[in-house]
DNA sequence: CCGTATCCATTTGGATACTG
DNA sequence: CAGTATCCAAATGGATACGG
């Protein structure tokens, strides 16, 4: 089993992976939307409006530890990036509900792929991370 | 707890996608992976050590933008999680093979999925980040 | 009900310089 | 080659107060 790799010539191994490789701007596309929507609030979101749409203050109950603040920031940023739209109903009190687009609904499935991964391998990473700690005491 | 509410159309509708519910202390399984790997460089990191294991200096290059401080940070943290094993190998000069696990090479799958959608769809959200710039002058 | 505005602590991450 | 150490600017995000 010998691996003597010597295989160091900066080789261009990219463009193996669909999304991953870089355009003429020096991005890849998977760096581009994760900074869309690898936030701490962005995906659980995205979960919680994927069963159906939701109002303001029902999404944020739903979503516990975000503060109003992040939760409206959040919504915009998806709404910008057509993944969320939302709609106002200009009664009194306003009610504002927000909804997954087509788009918003396309992404929540390797979403939800990546949820049913976490849910399974949280344990298995909590206990790599134990042992690490314990390792390098 | 709140009781004032009056939600009219919003079931309460959590607890149906898996990875995302949330467990006695809070937290779900999402937001946990998510903090160990929804950083700037982990996915990146993951994606270009899935083909094959690769030395330090090699991956530095293959990731462009990426410091060296940020590389040593991040390899850490996956190898800490059980994500990546690092291989010294003590020759002169030393050589540092990082190599994705099993649980890591499995993590890949999903991250995969997502870069697929992030290749497809990157287009899309920058015509609607466009289009609502454009619309809010 | 659904936000916006302001303030401020914490975190993040690049630049740089230095080691075995 | 593969790191570590230090410094510091910028981004993140909670708390709070106020408005339509």
């Amino acid at each position: 089993m010998d691996v003597n790799v010597k295989t160091e010539g900066a080789a261009p191994l990219l463009h193996t992976h669909p999304g991953f490789e870089r355009g003429a701007n020096g991005s890849c596309p998977m760096r581009d939307v994760l900074d869309r929507i690898g936030d701490t609030w962005s995906l659980l979101v995205i979960i919680n409006l994927q069963p159906a749409p939701m109002r303001f203050n029902a999404l944020r109950r739903s979503i516990e530890g975000i503060s109003q603040r992040m939760l409206t920031v959040t919504l915009r940023s998806l709404e910008r990036d057509g993944l969320v739209r939302r709609t106002v109903r200009p009664t009194t009190p306003p009610e504002v509900e927000y909804a997954l687009t087509d788009i918003g609904q396309s992404i929540a499935v390797p979403i939800a792929a990546l949820g049913l991964w976490a849910q399974r391998n949280q344990p298995l990473l909590q206990q790599a991370r134990e042992r690490f700690d314990a390792t390098n005491a």
